[in-house]
DNA sequence: ATCGCAGAGTTCGAAATCGAATTATGTGAT
DNA sequence: ATCACATAATTCGATTTCGAACTCTGCGAT
């Protein structure tokens, strides 16, 4: 085991040490590799992204409220506070944000109907077609990323993190 | 397949039909799988920290810099600009976070005796002391959550995300 | 030697965010 | 029906962050 490493990345070393310290702070070793992994590869994809949205003049914030509107609005569209808890931020900064983005035509804004405290917010057609060309953007570099792994494994690694998501949403509640 | 599902959590409902939205935009579905689940993980690790910081009194943002001086302060410390790229942030926020927290004591600030230009900042006993609580708290947490993987898989999912990473930096470079 | 240039950190004004208070609508009890 | 209460969004003042301009140190060319 001692000897020259085959080719260890300099990521890979990084990582490595990163864990070290965890555990040298009392923690346990497979968890953090897991965990350090799952936190390093999410924080790469971000930075991707950011410089990505970029070209597009979306903040990341903006980019939140976008996607979130996109998988979940359905028809009717979403409210602030739902928005502002997807985006990890306060109801009053969503208000700014939403201004701004409809300001821009990306969102539209309407008072529900069925109850009018509630307001709602949809995508327009110009803010759609911005989420379709982030995302075939975006799926571009993931597939490079994720082309060294065969299908199978892909589905491995989507079904491993399934059971860990499920255990943390059983765990939260 | 067509029937009942048996035990589909909700969890695993809004992924897939996150995947569905962004397959429709026009992605591939085995990357959008992994991917979306990579984000949805950091995501729900990182709410939990968030609380959890909160209960010693520390930021996000605070955090993130407490834990890179952790992990690659060695002796020396790091220079500010370093921090900042670590943390996300612009350099001129770094400044006023670094003097918050200096002033309460978790951090230290020194020129660099080599390049009176440069500034090192080192964790205190106190920043090191705090580093150590959190690390120990989330530890608990994060075995719970990885609780249903065996050994083997853990080490498997690891493997599968260093292959990613590794792949991502490549890729980057 | 000194002059200009590059690099690191800070300062400063503008913008974004936050938490608390405010406004407005709906709901339930009497 | 009316009143108290709950809920959703916005407004407001304070804090945090950002990008650009500024300052200071070190380095290389002449």
């Amino acid at each position: 085991m001692a000897g020259t490493p085959k080719r260890s990345s300099k990521a890979a070393e990084v990582i490595k040490q990163d864990v070290a310290t965890y555990v040298a702070a009392g923690a346990d070793e497979s968890v953090q590799r897991v965990i350090t992994n799952v936190h390093g590869l999410a924080r790469r994809l971000n930075h991707w992204y950011d410089r990505q949205l970029a070209d597009l003049d979306v903040s990341t914030g903006e980019w939140a409220v976008l996607s979130k509107l996109a998988r979940d609005g359905g028809d009717r569209g979403l409210s602030p506070s739902v928005l502002a808890d997807a985006a990890n931020v306060a109801p009053s900064s969503m208000t700014h944000r939403l201004d701004r983005m409809a300001e821009r035509g990306l969102v539209s804004r309407s008072t529900d109907p069925d109850n009018r405290v509630r307001v709602l917010v949809a995508l327009t057609e110009e803010g759609w077609r911005l989420f379709r060309d982030a995302i075939r953007e975006s799926d571009m570099v993931e597939s490079d990323v994720l082309g060294p792994l065969s299908r199978a494994e892909r589905a491995q690694l989507a079904d491993l993190l399934d059971v860990v998501i499920e255990s943390l949403d059983t765990l939260d509640a």
